[in-house]
DNA sequence: CTGTATCCGCGTGGATACTG
DNA sequence: CAGTATCCACGCGGATACAG
């Protein structure tokens, strides 16, 4: 990474490019902890979304791998978003983050309290 | 997080969200291989980065307890930065997520190739 | 139900010029 | 040397309407 001055085409930085995009660690979150889940489900449990984005932020982690889509022609049509298993070790990285942005947090109330 | 619904005050989220500013995971980079740098210094390391934008990023991590500014009021004056000991913690899931993503994309030019 | 197609407003990054 | 002050352009997220 020390050589690679384009931060364009890091690896990692396209990675928290996509990471960032918002909505996107909920909906992450989301298919972990409720599992297989379809389109309108999604929808309904991030009542502030559109369905543009949800389905923008949707094609983005499919191409990276992340979410697998499954879907039926039927009538009308069903469509389900799952995790892969990149997506599962990614989960244990992203844990350590948000245990480490957690910690933080606290540490800086505390701060903030004795000043 | 799983109850929290509003992206924006997740602590992860604002964390990534740090992270995702253009040029931020360089510096981090930087001030981690090569140690203390001034100004000057990061900005010749970068050399497509504007004087804004860099003051900008420092002043978020500075912000986020990731990297000490030590100014010394001479004439001219000498400012340098350097990571502490959070962003050293930082460091270490930052390494996690870039072998992961180096990892995912010599699978896929594998699969690319065999295609 | 699961999306596309538009349009729009705002924030963010980049370029340039200037200052203590 | 280490920034600040402007200005601008572009992309992205959000809202709305519509379609297969």
């Amino acid at each position: 990474m020390a050589d690679e001055h384009d931060h364009q085409s890091c690896p990692m930085d396209s990675l928290l490019r996509l990471l960032m995009g918002s909505w996107t660690t909920y909906i992450l979150w989301l298919l972990g902890s409720e599992g297989t889940l379809r389109f309108g489900q999604l929808k309904a449990l991030m009542p502030k979304i559109s369905s543009k984005v949800l389905t923008e932020r949707l094609r983005h982690l499919e191409r990276a791998g992340l979410v697998h889509r499954d879907y039926r022609p039927t009538i009308p049509p069903a469509v389900s978003y799952s995790l892969t298993e990149r997506a599962h070790e990614l989960r244990e990285v992203l844990q350590g983050l948000n245990e480490i942005a957690l910690r933080w947090q606290k540490e800086d109330e505390q701060r903030a309290l004795s000043a």
